[in-house]
DNA sequence: GTGGATGCAAACTCTTTGCACCTTG
DNA sequence: CAAGGTGCAAAGAGTTTGCATCCAC
């Protein structure tokens, strides 16, 4: 399957280190503290593999660019800071939706995206 | 403010005959009905306008390429359907949805997505 | 008649791909 | 040592912009 490089370890860590939803450009940075020369298309291609593995997980908000986390357990939504524009995972649903659609619609899967102020910046 | 052209008319009455969120392309092609070479830069340029008029609002889905639809002067939410790829209004909300946050994050808005097959893929 | 609008093509951003070289198993 | 991975640069998709021409007011 996928082998294990110094460029996939990085990429997976660094994004379990910093535990919130990072855009490809963030996580090239923060890669590049292990492996210096370290590629945008290499996390691009890692990345593909990684969430084929299930190690990661596509989180694409409405209106930004496309993200990426280390995969977590549950189902949860996100939160968008109007702020400091970063993303939180937020553990918590409102339950079944399925009474919201009209008759004849058949509900798969939802997604709720939260904006406001984080809490650092609200305080 | 903005001059009446008839592509701009064009682009407006063609969102408003669908009734349903556009794509841009698809836009294009449903306003050469009237305008045979209208280019795509006008149409994203009139997008543009109508939008700050308040006569066009943007529908940004999770994962999809940007779509537009007429004003609508209800809140409500989108359904995209993962048979025809379609995008349909659901005017329905959970309503109040603040207590789902962490302490100290403040809600401004919410968006919701509901994936699924449509009234007419399910029959 | 004049300034805003249009059409075309080039520019931009984000992501993917081709290819020669390098590295893991 | 061979198959797969990497880096770089070029190619794509979607959107925006520069510029000469055109048209609404």
């Amino acid at each position: 399957m996928e082998r294990s490089t110094r460029q996939r370890t990085a990429i997976a860590q660094a994004l379990a280190a910093v535990g919130q939803p990072m855009l490809p450009q963030e996580l090239l940075l923060e890669a590049q503290k292990s492996v210096p020369n370290l590629s945008l298309a290499t996390v691009y291609r890692n990345l593909k593999g990684l969430i084929e593995d299930g190690v990661v997980d596509v989180v694409s908000l409405p209106g930004e660019a496309t993200r990426y986390e280390s995969h977590r357990h549950h189902h949860h939504h996100h939160f968008h800071c109007s702020s400091c524009q970063k993303v939180f995972d937020i553990d918590a649903c409102p339950g079944d939706l399925g009474h919201l659609l009209p008759p004849g619609y058949v509900l798969e899967e939802h997604q709720l995206t939260f904006y406001g102020r984080c809490a650092a910046c609200t305080a």
